[in-house]
DNA sequence: TAAGTTAGTTGCACTATACAACTAAGTGAT
DNA sequence: ATCACTTAGTTGTATAGTGCAACTAACTTA
């Protein structure tokens, strides 16, 4: 037996991606749950889980492909704000072994989200509505704890990023914007230091467009790039 | 064939831990490496390497138990600073096959350290100096890139934390942890600044002793807490 | 034309920092 | 003893981003 038989005779853990898809919908942040399988074989038949699966090492070329690969299955969404989050891999996180999973967390614009038409089962993919550090169902697996690990990493990132600018429309006002950072990290911003903020990095483009309405009519901006986020030097509120 | 043995046929990707070790010695930041046994039938011989290998379904319960084992084996450390970093997967960083690792950093003081005394080769473990963002030798897979990964990491927490606490001895001056910080940061700091900085948060205990030398003595100090790091609420020197 | 609403600005206070000049406390040479 | 030298530690002033509150701007509707 050579050394390379003998380090690959290892028992191998399951290998996993799952996505934690986060969008805004009605001014609430929302995250993406799949209903798993109807089929006792499995573990956690008829559970909401995130989205997820096995890594194809046929398919995917490597992680971040996986990730992509199952993001587009559920959402349809091709580019979007995908980050890393962390993994979990423990003995006993799955009942059919040793396994690990990569978790990423994505960021969309609801109006790039097509929902998938399951012919049988239309209802196995939908938005929850972020409450405190989960969702009130309950989760297949250790989701729950992933699901809680990628609200308090997407809070303390709003801090000081543009993250929430990922989950906007084409065009769309400060005070929109401004919503929805609100949204994300549950707590009230200032009106005068988020403009500035906003204003003082070159995320932002002004198009000549207002959003019309029942008052002063607000400029509509669109984002520069749509791949990079901005990081601020400070967070917001001090928490003291 | 039922549904579980289906899902358990897939081919399974390697699975591996990597930890990244950085510690200071003469105030200069240094990353821990492996040499690569010299074994023409394993991949890299005799390159050096990051601490790390597969994930043991037998011993370890999870994740961090596989990085801490391997902590322990190559540097004798038991409780030390132990944080994910991210992970990286593909079907081709590991001539072996679709392999995934998980990786973390850790960072010691030095004096816990005790390097490994391996009959054979004394000489496998090695501190290099960071330089840059990497190390002025080739490393086997991936590792220069996770390396990389790691240094930007470290670098950017610092300038908002207080990591540079886990690299100092038992006691120790507030110079010395300044000192720490820049030999991170690659960059000096001011003064009076980061002693208000250190100063204003529960980091640190001062104790009666001080430190003689030739010059005005400094006051020693201890972390009060060994576990936690403290977050402030901006980076240093803001880059313009 | 006035009331109501939301957009956007302005002035002032506060805080953590940068920078530079200062004082404090020791050693060692003369 | 005194003074030069060195490093520890402090102080004063400026600055930048924020929080807060009050203000002005622009539009609709009654």
């Amino acid at each position: 037996m050579t050394k390379i038989s003998a380090s690959l005779a290892f028992e191998k853990p399951l290998t996993s991606v799952d996505v934690v898809v986060f969008s805004l919908l009605e001014n609430k942040l929302k995250v993406l749950l799949i209903k798993r399988n109807y089929n006792e074989s499995e573990p956690y038949p008829n559970q909401w889980a995130l989205v997820g699966g096995f890594v194809d090492v046929a398919k995917d070329e490597n992680l971040e492909a996986t990730a992509k690969r199952k993001l587009l299955e559920k959402t349809g969404v091709k580019a979007a704000y995908l980050e890393q989050l962390a993994s979990w891999g423990s003995a006993n996180r799955d009942p059919r072994g040793w396994s690990a999973t990569h978790v990423y967390f994505s960021i969309l614009a609801i109006d790039d989200v097509q929902m998938p038409k399951n012919g049988a089962n239309t209802n196995d993919a939908q938005w929850f509505d972020v409450i405190e550090s989960g969702v009130l169902t309950t989760l297949a697996f250790d989701h729950a704890d992933i699901l809680a690990t990628a609200i308090d990493r997407l809070r303390s990132k709003v801090e000081y990023t543009s993250l929430p600018a990922f989950l906007m429309p084409e065009l769309f006002t400060l005070k929109e914007l401004q919503n929805a950072y609100e949204a994300v990290l549950a707590r009230p911003l200032e009106k005068s230091s988020f403009r500035t903020r906003m204003l003082s990095t070159d995320l932002l483009e002004a198009t000549p467009n207002y959003k019309e309405a029942a008052n002063r009519p607000a400029q509509l901006y669109r984002l520069k790039s749509k791949i990079d986020a901005v990081f601020f030097q400070r967070t917001f509120n001090p928490t003291k």
